[in-house]
RNA sequence: GGGGGCGUAGCUCGAAGGUCGAGCAGGGGACUUUUAAUCCCUAGGUCUGGGUUCGAUUCCCAGCGCCCCCA
């Protein structure tokens, strides 16, 4: 593809800006105000009454990337933006004088610049910086994709027009997406206050955040397939984990007692609207706690959170559907969920009786799976899609939870919460097996699994054993998976939409 | 893994078996309070590879990429 008229336009600004004598890549600029700062010194002006002959206008140095640029010959307006909004300047021959004024030519919309002046307001209104000065400080010599923007006077509504929409481009140039499309940028705001809030909800609690391997001899702790990478000085294989769990908990034997980790985790696993291959998780480990204990600060977590992206309220819009968030929220055993949703009676059936209702809702492979996959599957298929409302499912089978403390008073379950929103699992916590005899059988049966063909089956960790055999005091975890914890919070229909740089496939060819 | 959709100018779109178009952005010109500025002029493009056809961007096949639905 041959190089597109609008670069070979501006590297011809470019070399002219250079012959004029103006650098077109800046080194600083002291900036004052931000656009929301100036204009906001316009006010704090104006409230004292200060007379508009422009004597004791506040004067402002801002600074960002121009975003709309209208030429009237001797005038010149143009819409600077930075992270705080946008900001009008006015620029006029009568004060810049020729030489400066006629830089004017060569900017573009995209370019990054200085400009110092004073605030002053428009016929119309509108807050606006008289240009004295300006600076060039990055040019642009690409087109980004910047749409029209027309504000309502009256609602103060924005409406773009022939925005960057495309959005395999915007994910593939997220710095577009960003540059054009300010509610992106809001969205990795929000991702960074969440992930801020949970550290001090942790923090305050008496939790130290940690760091265990990436890289694994063995992965486990959770079920799912990994990515396999080789050391070369060791000569060994090593795989990125799947899950921070078995060295968190390795740390509750060592007497840490309040641990957590937020971190990415790595599946070999399909993409889709919420999975991507690396994703950040939220593990964290109480001694001496049990998983009722974890849903009360699970509960407690999310209801700050929501308030935090809300202003305080307890509800949410999510996808068009107002969820509810005020504790308590609901709690329903696995298997009165089934029953309930599912009209089964679970508890009594047998293996074949299972067989049926599987085959009967059109699951695949019905005839082959195991009893607790069996189970797995009617969960999904029957009760998730009713999961709307913020509950935390309860109690699940022993066999679907090899990590987890069986439940006092009924050894066929295990002491399992997960907490469902918006019909996606947000957290996945128990009771820790914290017996090392129990836990080496709950490994075993993994293995035979594994020998049976299930690839997501859990490998045994000796080491694992060995730490549990030193002594862990009793335990409640939990993992939440930040990534979709944010597409609620942000109302975010893809996990793609809240990770920067989602996995993709990479381009066919370079572009122009 | 199966099914469907999309891919056209820097961006957003429309059209169509016969020289592809529009708006914005770009270039030239006019314009000293504009704001999707306006007015005049102007340049620029059919994902890749095959096939059918006098002629394919369009129809067919394959590939690549993205999206949606299902498993």
């Amino acid at each position: 593809m041959r190089r597109s008229q609008v670069l070979e336009d501006r590297l011809a600004k470019l070399e002219e800006l250079r012959a004029r004598g103006v650098a077109p890549f800046g080194y600083e600029y002291d900036v004052t105000h931000d656009a929301a700062a100036a204009r906001a010194a316009l006010e704090a002006a104006e409230a004292a009454g200060v007379a508009s002959d422009g004597a004791a206008e506040p004067a402002v140095r801002v600074a960002g990337r121009l975003v709309a640029l209208r030429s009237h010959g001797k005038t010149t307006f143009a819409h600077l933006a930075d992270r705080s909004g946008r900001i009008q300047l006015y620029f006029k021959l009568a004060e810049l004088g020729e030489a400066a004024y006629d830089l004017l030519d060569l900017l573009d919309t995209g370019d990054w610049i200085g400009a110092a002046g004073t605030m002053m307001r428009t016929r119309t209104g509108e807050p606006t910086v008289l240009v004295r000065s300006f600076e060039l400080l990055a040019k642009s010599l690409r087109p980004l994709p910047l749409g029209k923007e027309e504000v309502d006077p009256e609602t103060g509504e924005r409406r773009v027009y022939s925005g960057f929409v495309d959005v395999e481009q915007r994910y593939r140039q997220r710095y577009a997406d960003l540059a054009v499309n300010p509610e992106v940028r809001k969205v990795f705001v929000t991702r960074a206050r969440i992930i801020a809030a949970i550290r001090r909800f942790l923090d305050e609690r008496g939790f130290i955040e940690v760091e265990t391997p990436v890289l694994q001899p063995l992965y486990g702790g959770a079920s799912a397939r990994p990515f396999v990478t080789h050391h070369n000085a060791l000569d060994m294989r090593l795989y990125l984990r799947i899950a921070d769990e078995l060295y968190l908990k390795r740390l509750i034997v060592g007497g840490l007692e309040r641990v957590y980790e937020i971190a990415k985790d790595f599946r070999n696993e399909g993409i889709d609207r919420t999975h991507n291959p690396e994703f950040t998780m939220l593990e964290w480990y109480q001694a001496f706690a049990d998983y009722e204990d974890v849903m009360a600060l699970v509960e407690e977590l999310l209801v700050e959170l929501v308030g935090l992206v809300t202003g305080g309220e307890r509800r949410l819009r999510h996808q068009g559907v107002e969820l509810d968030f005020t504790p308590p929220f609901r709690r329903l055993p696995y298997f009165q969920a089934l029953t309930e949703y599912g009209g089964l009676g679970v508890d009594e059936m047998d293996a074949a009786a299972l067989r049926d209702a599987a085959r009967r809702v059109g699951i695949a492979d019905a005839d082959t799976l195991s009893r607790p996959k069996l189970l797995d599957e009617l969960f999904k298929e029957l009760v998730e899609p009713h999961l709307e409302q913020p509950v935390f499912i309860t109690d699940y089978p022993r066999e679907l939870s090899p990590l987890a403390k069986p439940k006092r008073g009924d050894p066929r379950l295990v002491e399992r919460f997960e907490l469902m929103v918006a019909r996606r699992e947000l957290a996945n916590a128990f009771s820790e097996l914290n017996d090392p005899i129990d836990q080496r059988e709950r490994f075993l049966a993994q293995v035979r699994l594994r020998e049976a063909g299930d690839e997501e089956a859990q490998t045994l960790d000796e080491d694992y054993i060995r730490a549990l055999e030193y002594g862990m005091p009793p335990t409640g975890g939990v993992g939440i998976g930040i990534d979709r914890l944010v597409m609620l919070l942000t109302d975010q229909p893809s996990i793609r939409d809240v990770i920067l740089f989602p996995t993709m496939r990479p381009e066919p060819e370079a572009q122009e």
